[in-house]
DNA sequence: CACCAGGCAAGTA
DNA sequence: TACTTGCATGGT
């Protein structure tokens, strides 16, 4: 399986190139878009963190110091925008009273330390979580989300009753524990599924199912 | 018009 | 434990 899943990433990758995630210009912006982007496109996340630029609350003091209903109104294009704020505000008093708002603390602790650390943090589930170890601190830990599981059950490696953990495993267990492998495999799995393996019955122009044919390669593949 | 988008928590049986 | 529902904007 080792083999098929590195195929499937070259593959990806000479389609697609790099994909220079994450759209974010520091690992501040990235934790508040991991945040945002929860059930909601990105674009509507763009708009907000476009907002929170210029009122110049792209800022740990910032946002702590801001007010949670004020909060919301800026942040109000992303959606879900009242319990966003108070997630956004959670997140931030953590870093502020764990690691006194200095994201380079996070640096010298542990991966495991860190995740736990997150996910009791009311607001931060375990894609949230992994986003940011990943995309904000660079940490091997690959991410799962809506569309990982989506394209391994339209490409019949799995039946997608997986749970969140189980899927991780699948990728973790199979393929060199690289930040920048598991960094740029789960944002080209998400680009095949943006245009191929969103509604599409049977992957219609998939580039992997093309291979399949030339290449003689394993099933659904 | 309905449906979806890079989830998560709380409530129900 | 296993579902269901609320949260809400903006694009197709």
């Amino acid at each position: 399986m080792r083999d098929r899943l590195l195929r499937i990433f070259e593959l990806l990758l000479e389609r697609f190139g790099p994909r220079h995630w994450w759209p974010g210009e520091t690992p501040l912006e990235v934790m508040v878009g991991a945040i945002l982007t929860q059930n909601t496109a990105w674009r509507n996340v763009e708009r907000a963190i476009h907002n929170m630029k210029a009122a110049d609350l792209m800022d740990i003091t910032r946002i702590y110091e801001f007010g949670e209903k004020e909060l919301a109104d800026i942040i109000r294009p992303s959606g879900f925008f009242n319990i966003k704020s108070r997630r956004l505000k959670t997140f931030i008093a953590f870093l502020v009273d764990e690691y006194g708002g200095r994201i380079e603390g996070l640096e010298s602790v542990p991966q495991e330390t860190l995740r736990h650390q997150f996910l009791s943090l009311s607001g931060i589930g375990p894609e949230t979580a992994d986003s940011i170890l990943l995309y904000a601190l660079d940490r091997p830990v690959f991410v799962v989300d809506a569309y990982t599981k989506r394209f391994l059950r339209q490409h019949g490696i799995s039946d997608g009753e997986q749970n969140y953990h189980e899927v991780q495993g699948f990728f973790t267990s199979n393929l060199p524990s690289d930040s920048a492998l598991f960094n740029e495999y789960h944002a080209l799995i998400v680009r095949l599924c943006q245009t191929h393996c969103r509604k599409a019955p049977q992957c219609e122009g998939c580039p992997l199912e093309e291979d399949r044919g030339r290449a003689a390669g394993p099933p659904n593949l």
